[in-house]
RNA sequence: GCAUCCGUGGCGUAACGGUAAACGCAACAGACUUAAACCCUGUUUAAUUGUAGGUUCGAUUCCUACCGGGUGUACCA
């Protein structure tokens, strides 16, 4: 009897989904192991050969925790709200969930061939109005919270209101809104329902306000910062453009350091650490203020090297800046406004393309230096960004590069402050390096940089100039999308006021609206939606909530995912804890998994949860490209020549589909079908063979170069697919897909069939193993669990076919052996042979 | 520019600092077949481990610099 997959895994799969053979335990007293994988947009074009290969291995370390006696918790689920359906329907009126139901069940039918060890019983739907009722619930607890600082946690809204009856918010330390005024608390009872609704919304950490957004013209909607890349919108490539927009945003920044400081617990990439760290952008300087000339205004700045104060020529404004319009003189103000009109229209894409191009104008006004009391001209510049720090810099030219730019090209001063500790040509560049020795400084002269830094502040402070601050590069996280297919934010207004709809009467169901396009007012789709009013009175919001609220948290769900109480039992959350093992692409490296720990603290704060970071241990595996595959024709002939032969002509390559080669083999049969000008073509072979070329690229249709899990289970199986895809190489880098190898696994596990099943019968022995037996027996268990435990799939593959080579040269087909053997390849597949 | 990973036969890749290199593909030979593909058997073929230094009794492995490639990120004061 030959190796027939096919039987094997249908017949191993069906008893799997009727014995719930993978069913996490909810009560038990073995050691708890969860394993996850990042769940999946289901998108329209299914799933390719990519795709499954970090669950397969997460599914590897699954089976093999459940030999080792763990209880595994190894779910699947999709995070099935999204622009691509959105897009979809608004081309062809089918509603988003409709197709997203088209979808998971074709991605549900992929999933199951390859034979994964899913506790389907789990699964979660971030569009589900079942699971989405927590997430709303969710964003009622973040908009009835604030973060105090005393406490350095979140703390119900309630306390903050109470303190402000007492004494006002004199001494309230929290995360809020940079421009929020001081009161007592006779003016807090004072303020009118609307004064003091305001007034909350700055504190709260779900919060409507203005920012700058990435608004989308072509998507008709805001973006995130990680969901804009090279100024045009990830998904589409069109083009964004900052706007200022009344949003619903997150107070993701009061969490900056502890989301900076958990990173040092954790067992993840050091590069995505790494991007972590950068994109919180923590870094430690000073305020200082610089008072205006003639006005009784101040410029505050913020700057990471107070000591080179004696070197400031000039201070520079954002565009944005509120005092730009303020202090410019009138013979300046046609200059300033054009400028700054210009700079607000840019879009990003523009002003990233211009990061060397500098542009400046002159607000005709001076400061005053604070120590010197020299005059200092004002300009406005676009290199200052208005939400980073205080969107105003003490320009330094000898000593920053930027300013050093911005300063040749205006021909301003450049005062030297610093002696370097080597050679340095100050006409052609900044001295940008935290070393070397003050000089032209008043007090500082002599000292070098780091204890100039000290001694600045300590003189700042003492003449209460400023003082030294923390300043994060991580901005609010814009929380509201004008699109249809989405979680519905649960607010409603009433006289303008914003309202949290009460929690026992979530969830707020998305309505129907009849197109999911945006009203004629440029009102989001939901204003489209009939009679959708709270009490039938109130307008809702009609913003709908970003694709990362659901991936936010449904690594909770899991654990209870069909709980109507809560968003999780609190026993269950206690018993399965955080996950052991989260598996996922790299591109989610500032996005879903820093809103994830950002949400995860947040629970935990109240005590909702019992865990401050989602994931322990985390792995990035890489990705999988296409390798396409092109013929060479001859340019204004009817010809294709083989690979061989493209030198002798003047040839244009085409792509062509890479189903229909094999080993760079071109099928030319297929070809010729394949299009229908290429079906009276000429050939030119070399050996017989028409050769192609191939290079590596995004597997993607456009390409001819997506190949699928399921044309792979078809023709060699789901287990040779799952072991191919880990031979291929070590699990975290990226590589191309090729299918020229597969025959070798393939014939590994055909090898270890007939190890058993001689002349078309099983065949096992009860004969006591040989030494030899034994001890390749005993390597190989060694060797397989050091490399399954260091994620070193790949190896393991390699060692199972050593095993299986060496017990073929022993003709071994004992049962004390191959029963040994076969649980242990189950660790990397699903073949059962008996 | 910055961060991070990588560089070993024609290709993918492996080797607690210890015999110079495992596994698979490809190649070659044979068996099967009318023939080819698939499958099977066997063979042995192929690498001065990116470059230059250093540490060491000993370096593919550790350190430094450089060169080359992938990925992420970018005016954050």
């Amino acid at each position: 009897m030959d190796y027939h997959f096919i039987e094997i895994e249908k017949k191993w799969q069906a008893r799997w989904a009727k014995d719930k053979t993978f069913k996490a335990d909810n009560n038990s007293s073995k050691p708890k192991y969860y394993v996850l994988d990042m769940f999946p947009y289901p998108s329209g074009a299914g799933l390719h050969v990519g795709h499954p290969l970090g669950y397969i291995a997460s599914d590897i370390m699954a089976r093999y925790k459940r030999h080792k006696g763990f209880n595994v918790l190894h779910p699947m689920g999709y995070d099935s709200f999204g622009l691509p359906a959105e897009q979809y329907a608004i081309q062809t009126g089918q509603h988003p969930a409709v197709t997203t139901e088209q979808n998971i069940k074709r991605y549900r039918e992929q999933l199951d061939k390859i034979g994964f060890s899913f506790d389907w019983d789990r699964e979660v739907r971030t569009s589900d109005p079942q699971y989405y009722k927590w997430t709303q619930w969710i964003f009622i607890q973040l908009f009835n919270s604030w973060y105090n600082k005393k406490s350095d946690k979140a703390e119900k809204i309630e306390t903050l209101i109470s303190e402000f009856e007492k004494n006002g918010n004199a001494n309230v330390d929290a995360c809020c809104d940079e421009e929020t005024k001081s009161f007592s608390a006779e003016q807090w009872k004072t303020f009118s329902e609307k004064e003091k609704s305001d007034t909350l919304m700055q504190y709260r950490i779900a919060y409507l306000g203005e920012a700058y957004v990435n608004w989308c013209p072509a998507l008709g909607t805001v973006l995130a910062n990680d969901e804009v890349k090279d100024g045009v919108s990830e998904r589409g490539g069109h083009p964004v453009e900052r706007k200022l927009m009344k949003q619903w945003s997150m107070r993701i920044t009061a969490y900056a350091q502890r989301l900076l400081d958990g990173l040092d617990v954790i067992d993840w990439p050091e590069s995505l650490k790494e991007s972590q760290r950068y994109w919180i952008g923590r870094s430690e300087g000073t305020s200082l203020k610089f008072k205006i000339q003639n006005s009784k205004e101040s410029i505050e700045v913020f700057t990471t090297r107070p000591d080179t104060i004696f070197g400031v020529s000039f201070v520079t404004l954002a565009p944005e800046h509120a005092l730009v319009e303020k202090i410019t003189t009138a013979e300046q103000k046609a200059t300033v406004d054009e400028y700054v009109t210009k700079s607000k229209n840019r879009s990003e894409r523009e002003r990233q393309a211009d990061v060397t191009k500098v542009s400046g104008v002159f607000t005709g006004s001076y400061v005053e230096h604070p120590f010197t009391g020299k005059q200092i001209p004002i300009w406005v510049g676009d290199y200052v960004l208005a939400g980073y720090g205080t969107g105003a810099v003490m320009a330094v030219p000898a000593h920053d590069e930027r300013d050093f730019r911005f300063a040749t090209h205006f021909g301003l001063t450049k005062p030297q402050v610093i002696t370097p500790p080597s050679e340095h040509n100050f006409e052609e560049n900044s001295w940008d390096e935290k070393e070397g020795t003050l000089i032209n400084s008043d007090f500082l002269n002599g000292l070098n940089v780091k204890a100039a830094i000290k001694k600045a502040i300590e003189e700042i402070e003492k003449k209460n100039l400023g003082s030294g601050k923390i300043n994060y590069r991580l901005r609010d996280a814009v929380f509201g999308r004008q699109r249809y297919w989405g979680e519905p934010i649960p607010i409603y207004y009433k006289n303008g006021i914003p309202h949290a709809i009460p929690e026992n009467e979530l969830p707020l169901v998305l309505p129907e609206v009849d197109k999911f396009l945006p009203t004629e007012d440029g009102e989001p789709p939901l204003a489209r939606a009939k009679g959708w009013k709270y009490k039938n009175e109130f307008d809702y919001e009609w913003t709908t909530m970003p694709g990362w609220a659901g991936s936010s948290w449904y690594f909770l769900r899991y654990m209870d995912a069909n709980n109507d109480k809560t968003i999780a039992d609190k026993n269950l959350m206690d018993y399965w804890q955080n996950v052991d093992l989260y598996i996922g692409g790299s591109e989610h490296a500032t996005g879903h998994l820093l809103y994830v720990r950002f949400w995860t603290k947040f629970l935990k704060d109240f005590g909702y949860i019992p865990v401050d970071e989602p994931a322990q241990k985390l792995i990035n595996q890489g990705m999988i490209q296409g390798t396409s595959t092109m013929v060479h024709r001859v340019n204004n002939q009817n010809k294709i020549v083989s690979a061989g032969f493209k030198k002798n002509y003047d040839t244009t390559m085409i792509h062509v589909d890479v189903n229909m080669v094999d080993n760079n083999v071109v099928d030319v049969e297929a070809l010729k079908k394949w299009r229908d000008d290429f079906a009276d073509i000429e050939f030119e072979l070399e050996n017989g063979k028409l050769m192609c070329s191939t290079a590596v690229e995004k597997m993607s249709k456009r390409w001819y170069n997506v190949v699928t899990p399921d044309s792979i289970c078809e023709y060699y199986g789901a287990d040779t697919l799952r072991l191919y895809e880990m031979f291929l190489g070590p699990l975290e880098q990226s590589k191309p897909w090729n299918t020229n190898g597969i025959t070798g696994v393939s014939g590994f596990l055909k090898k270890l069939w007939r190890l058993f099943y001689a002349n078309n019968t099983f065949t096992v022995t009860d004969v006591e193993p040989t030494k030899a037996e034994l001890k390749t027996l005993h390597k190989t268990i060694k060797k397989i669990s050091e490399d399954i435990e260091r994620f070193s799939y790949n190896t393991s593959v390699s060692n199972f076919m050593i095993c299986v080579n060496e017990l073929t040269e022993q003709k071994c087909n004992k049962h004390a052996i191959i029963l040994k053997v076969l649980p242990m390849l189950n660790f990397l597949n699903s073949m059962k042979l008996i």
